[in-house]
DNA sequence: TCCATATTTCATGGATTAGTGAAGTATAAG
DNA sequence: CTTATACTTCACTAATCCATGAAATATGGA
């Protein structure tokens, strides 16, 4: 990943709003919701979720497919994951004492050398 | 760390002149560096530079002190530790699809079981 | 075809952000 | 005490962001 992604990334998230809906995403997981139901659940009208939504997806954050008449947006694990990543490693340069809470969560969540839990 | 708080540190991130201040101080590890310093070395104004590095402080992510006529800066390590950990886990639940590529680097810098790498 | 639903696009106005010249504050040196 | 250095604060403008009403587009059903 590139420093502008990261950035774009970076201002794509940084919004309580925005932040929101990609939380909501991340606990959908790939199955995603449609624009709709998230307007709903988050109480937001259509015309400002469609601005939200669209830059998250801009950001490359999520990902849109049409069902009908409902567009269902899902969260995009892999570019997340990606955004992580250099704000671990290029961004901090892996130093120990800033990624040494993630080496916890990491076990927890991807064991290194054992069988991975199942999670959901 | 709250959401809210977890905005504020994104925000500050989310520039590309604070960006680099940020990695420039990471780089620089806790000795830190005078604002004039980074103001030349970056090539921005000092007006400017305070303003940007005014952004990162109030988001947590730097500590500043005076040495005499300058105030020298440094990265909080804890603090984006912590926002970091907020992403992976508040946000991402932790979910191995997002965290998986960050347990190859906190693998390698902060061993689990075994003495830590010296790293500069 | 006509209508309802689902979502997006457009236009607008208000709020926030960002860079900069000029002035102000703090420290050190002569 | 005066001057220089290091930064910050202030005032201002340009640019960007954001929510919203209104209109447009796309799909499905009667």
């Amino acid at each position: 990943m590139e420093m502008t992604d990261a950035i774009t990334g970076l201002s794509a998230l940084a919004h309580d709003g925005r932040l929101a809906i990609f939380r909501l995403l991340v606990k959908a997981g790939p199955d995603g919701m449609a624009a709709g139901d998230i307007a709903r659940k988050l109480d937001t009208a259509a015309n400002t979720m469609s601005a939200q939504l669209l830059v998250l997806s801009n950001a490359g954050l999520l990902t849109a497919r049409r069902d009908g008449r409902s567009i269902i947006y899902a969260a995009d694990f892999e570019r997340m994951g990606a955004l992580l990543l250099y704000l671990t490693e290029d961004c901090c340069g892996g130093k120990p004492e800033i990624c040494a809470p993630l080496a916890a969560i990491a076990q927890t969540c991807c064991p290194p050398k054992k069988a991975r839990r199942a999670n959901a």
